[in-house]
RNA sequence: GCCGGUGUAGCUCAGCGGUAGAGCAGCUGAUUCGUAAUCAGCAGGUCAGGGGUUCGAAUCCCCUCACCGGCUCCA
């Protein structure tokens, strides 16, 4: 008996159309001239391509250009890799392979210790599975199937995995004799994978808990193609490039020396000379903004640690106390209690708050010998650092407050793109839910009302209050975490920290802890790769460098060179007998912004002959109109990140 | 702290059981030069530190320290 196909209607882009049951929806795509979909969105669900359509179904394509698609070809990339590696060591077991933000990982335990020459031989193997185009087959089993399965083939993470999910089904995936849980969807097969590379080995603990085994992770990468694979390439060599470690030395803005101790920075001259900039420049707009400045000491007795909680709850980063006559004194990790201290030195009134303490206060914490990197992450920092002291009525105009004035000073700096999160409450926290829920609100009301679109962190404030982080995106489009807004309803309980209100009662006040650039070690280690070493003319630590080209010259360079410094211009002389070709060599190593060339013309002429490094050679002006151009840019805090228009502006 | 890797001249690196090397930087001298490297000479190292194996160790082994890539943590 002649078996009759039953015709389905799906909608496909929106379109409605008939077809047979059973269809693939590959092959749906593929009479539907939908070409490169690598999956498809099934009412809203990824799932393969090789699913067979159902009655009444919204389909849409998902194409390696989308952030799912790529996510799909990355994760198949990882079960290849796995495969690879299960095809040539014996004895691994496979923890997790998911694909990441620019790639993908896969962790393994096994007695095989990873090098760097077995990256090749892996990426050979993949290269073989990919050429011999083995099928993704899904299976769908009862969670128990899959648990025998899994034991049998001695995977005992996969059967962890497993034992903690609720799902009554379980998907496993195929290609070869390779066998994954996994809930896809993947690539219909190997060949699908065009471009890839495998980039480093890493240790990383089993469900990232330092408790747990600790795994040997791969990572890789793949892209659509070798141009794209390539462009990647490139961009971490870019990376490189920028690292502030490596700028820090030959810049000598900065170094960390193994005489004076991990995490501890020693600022050269010039990198001293920019952070100082930079500082002036926050205490003037922190002046500006309602703030006072007040500094505090760097050590107090421990007992003002026990008070503050911090002896009990951040034990671990606090250096070892010291004993003075007897009496114990710890290095401060924080500044908050001495800004505390200046609020409670005197009753405070109502009408007195909002109060705004301000200081570059320097802290030291001690910090894992692992975790060290650079100026980003160090055992001594400065915080730009300062407590709000209001009533709760006052919190979200602070709030609000601070939210304009952070944007003001990171585009200052040419940072226009953050990403905004909301941590709430953690499952450890002091305070009351009321106060969390109204703090919370405030803080989410404020962002709202400045149309500041944020996310959502549940469950990642800190134990003493709900906090919003602005993460900002540097020149090459990675992000980095440096402002901190937190409310804290911990210290002001620990220290009574009151006001006397309009009823004459004490009332407990509300505390804000905010840093805009975090701390100047870590935002300087980021402006220095945001910027490429190449500061903008208000930040750069010798803006003009005078170069002469013979000796009968020398005199007119040394009257530039103090007509620009009687100007306020950072100048420096190069009056070497070198060759012109060398000095702009130098001072283009150097990363200086402006050179001024001077020879027998110039000073025939009494003109300067100007070059920018940014722009070449601009030709011959009189001091005068150099000045202008030097000071137009440097008010205008121009970065020179957005190209021309802004410097012709 | 954990996993893996690396420590050779100020910097970047070669040498990987048999007397410590190069380029750049530095110093000295010559050169007076027009928009990214003038030439020559000189000097510079307990091969991270300590212990071991060996007739002999920068090289092989062990320990410590620092750094690098990650994990965990974080401004």
């Amino acid at each position: 008996m002649e078996k009759v196909l039953k015709r389905i209607e799906v909608t496909v882009g929106g379109k409605t159309l008939t077809c047979e049951e059973g269809l693939s929806l590959g092959e749906l795509f593929a009479t539907a001239g939908i070409k490169e979909a690598v999956a498809a969105r099934v009412d809203g669900r990824l799932v393969d391509l090789q699913e067979p359509l159902k009655e009444g179904c919204r389909v849409e394509p998902v194409f390696l250009d989308s952030p799912e698609g790529l996510e799909i070809y990355r994760h198949s990339t990882a079960h290849v890799m796995a495969q690879a590696v299960k095809d040539l060591y014996r004895d691994v077991r496979l923890g997790i392979g998911p694909a990441i933000e620019e790639g993908f990982y896969y962790d393994f335990d096994t007695p095989h210790r990873f090098t760097p020459e077995d990256l090749p031989e892996i990426e050979k193997r993949m290269k073989e599975i990919i050429e011999e185009d083995r099928p993704f087959k899904r299976v769908v089993m009862k969670r128990e199937e899959a648990v025998r399965l899994f034991q049998g083939l001695g995977e005992v993470y996969k059967v962890e995995l497993l034992e903690e999910m609720d799902e009554e089904e379980v998907s496993i995936y195929r290609q070869d004799g390779f066998v994954d849980l996994c809930r896809g969807p993947h690539l219909p097969s190997t060949g699908w994978i065009r471009a890839f590379k495998l980039l480093k080995i890493a240790g990383a603990y089993w469900k990232g808990d330092e408790r747990n085994r600790m795994l040997q992770r791969i990572y890789g990468t793949s892209f659509p193609d070798e141009g794209a694979l390539e462009a990647y390439l490139e961009h971490l060599e870019e990376a490189r490039k920028r690292d502030h470690r490596r700028l820090g030395r030959e810049l000598d803005l900065f170094s960390i020396e193994e005489g004076i101790g991990p995490g501890l920075v020693l600022w050269h001259p010039k990198g001293a000379l920019v952070r100082s900039i930079i500082e002036d420049f926050w205490r003037r707009e922190h002046s500006r903004h309602g703030y006072q400045l007040v500094y505090t000491p760097h050590v107090a007795l421990s007992d003002l640690w026990k008070r503050s909680g911090h002896w009990d709850f951040y034990r671990e980063n606090l250096f070892p106390p010291m004993d003075i006559e007897g009496r114990e004194y710890i290095v401060k990790p924080m500044n908050c209690p001495f800004h505390i201290h200046i609020y409670k030195s005197r009753l405070r009134s109502y009408r007195d708050l909002p109060i705004r303490y301000a200081e570059l206060g320097t802290v030291y914490r001690y910090e894992r010998s692992g975790v060290l990197h650079g100026l980003l992450r160090v055992r001594g920092f400065t915080q730009d650092d300062a407590h709000i002291f209001c009533r709760p009525d006052q919190i979200e105009e602070e709030i609000k407050g601070v939210l304009e004035f952070v944007v003001y000073i990171l585009r200052a700096f040419g940072f226009d793109e953050f990403d905004i999160y909301l941590s709430t409450r953690p499952e450890k926290f002091v305070g009351t839910l009321d106060n969390w829920e109204r703090a919370t609100n405030a803080l989410a009301s404020a962002l709202k009302a400045m149309g500041l679109p944020y996310q959502i962190d549940p469950g990642e404030g800190v134990f003493y209050g709900p906090k919003i982080d602005i993460k900002i995106k540097d020149s090459l489009g990675r992000s980095w975490q440096c402002s901190t807004i937190q409310v804290d309803f911990n210290l002001p309980e620990r220290f009574g920290v009151e006001f006397v209100d309009r009823d004459n009662t004490h009332k407990q006040a509300i505390m804000i802890h905010r840093a805009l650039l975090g701390s100047m070690e870590r935002f300087m280690g980021c402006l220095i790769e945001h910027y490429e070493g190449i500061f903008p003319l208000w930040l750069a630590p010798v803006q003009v460098r005078v170069l002469t080209i013979t000796d009968r010259v020398v005199d007119y360079g040394k009257e530039v060179l103090q007509d620009l410094l009687k100007n306020d211009i950072r100048a420096e002389l190069d009056d070497r007998n070198e060759k012109l070709g060398l000095k702009i060599r130098e001072a283009e190593i150097a990363k200086v912004p402006y050179v001024v060339v001077l020879g027998d013309r110039e000073k025939e002429g009494r003109t300067l002959s100007v070059r920018s490094k940014r722009r070449g050679n601009l030709g011959s002006m009189d001091l005068r109109a150099l000045v202008d151009l030097l000071k137009g840019e440097i008010e205008g805090k121009v970065s020179g990140l957005r190209s021309e228009e802004e410097v012709k502006k």
